[in-house]
DNA sequence: GTGGTCTAGACCACA
DNA sequence: GTGGTCTAGACCACA
């Protein structure tokens, strides 16, 4: 749980999004319990107020379900999963065109800085399937 | 100037962002007098003091310098431009890299999906150094 | 904290000064909290935007560091305090140099009325390094 | 004339100080004529009402006095002379010590550090009354 | 309570 | 008109 106390952006919509990249990343599966927001409080060195706000706006987004007095789990839905990992790649995909573009970059220039953001010190003619 | 108001992202960053981005672009040269800030404010609908904070952080980054009672100038190094230019294109990479990565995928489909967000129809395989 | 609201020096940068002269004076230690910026508004009769700017000054410069909803503290950095001390001292011999100079004094004289303004009305000749 | 327009000292009142410190220092004498506002808006690259008001401030300390017609001068006030140059040495003077009190400096090293800054690499014990 | 952002608007020095 | 400072006060995220 990688969170930036000095982000403008707020830290339970970091917390909720982290929590969707561990399910993207296989890292928690549906059905997985998940600390309760005190524990999690502790682990994250966070305001137990700011990680109830987290659940909760999880909750909202039908990501989790909770269990009165037996806690939070991530919902049992496999679709859920990787509905999440493409719609959350494709809004990276967008911003990072958005972005570039917004600096007058052409796709060809996107792909080609992309490429070599992935391989830094690569020759970059060469097959790209092959190395990694 | 792009800003959206319910972004957690501070008005006045966005401001110093998109004067980058226009830097970047082209449509602001080394020498460009930019508008007043009394002036933005009323072109952007946002409040003079907001403005001015996004104006001294620029001149604080120095972008811009200015002139007391005579207007705010992009500073006149061309070397700038250039910079800036790509330190927001690598930034830009290296964020989509690490949100990619955290979302489990690895370097080839971060590359196919990047080419399809740019050639939304096209045909995929082919050589994609020809099209665009 | 002494303000001079007449002076042309900004108040906020005023405050900046004493804070760094408390420092330098070992009334702020590394480490202290400082009031809020609301609590010194009120102390020091003055708006708390106008405090904010100043402590927002302190931390650009490295002087102190924020805790969101914590407070704002001195930076736990002893040798700034002694680097702090000597670079606003030699800062102000410079300026009475410059100052005096511009005044076509030399140093004999400078040093002579200094003295005098330190021993206002003791025997200059002596020795000074047993006087005080 | 030495200007700091970056200054939040304004430049009128730089501008009187400045002529004060030229009289000091023997660069004007009494009864000679100054540039016209215009011309010294010119020289300074500053604007005419600027000067206009340093002219103002002059001639209402009694410094200057303005013939019509003829120009502004220098008033021929020999005593003048020597009471403004005492008078800004005792405030710079003052000045420095407040400004090293304010820092935690006892007299010596007051007296210690000006004498370091007047002879930077020079031995500090012997009769400092022979170098310059 | 604490810091951060923002609006609304005044007043000043300078061009 | 232009930038700089300041007051007054609202609202927000977080502790």
């Amino acid at each position: 749980m990688q969170l930036n106390f000095n982000s403008p952006i707020p830290i339970y919509m970091q917390m909720v999004d982290e929590v969707k990249k561990a399910l993207a990343r296989g890292e928690l599966a549906p059905g997985d319990k998940i600390p309760s927001h005190k524990e999690q409080a502790q682990i994250s060195k966070v305001n137990p107020n700011t990680v109830q706000k987290a659940y909760q706006e999880m909750e909202r987004e039908g990501l989790t379900e909770t269990l009165r007095g037996q806690g939070t789990f991530i919902k049992n839905d496999p679709t859920m999963l990787i509905q999440i990992r493409s719609e959350m790649a494709q809004a990276a995909v967008r911003q990072f065109i958005d972005e570039m573009q917004g600096l007058g970059m052409v796709p060809d220039e996107m792909e080609r800085m992309l490429h070599e953001g992935l391989h830094p010190k690569g020759k970059k003619g060469g097959n790209n399937r092959d190395e990694t």
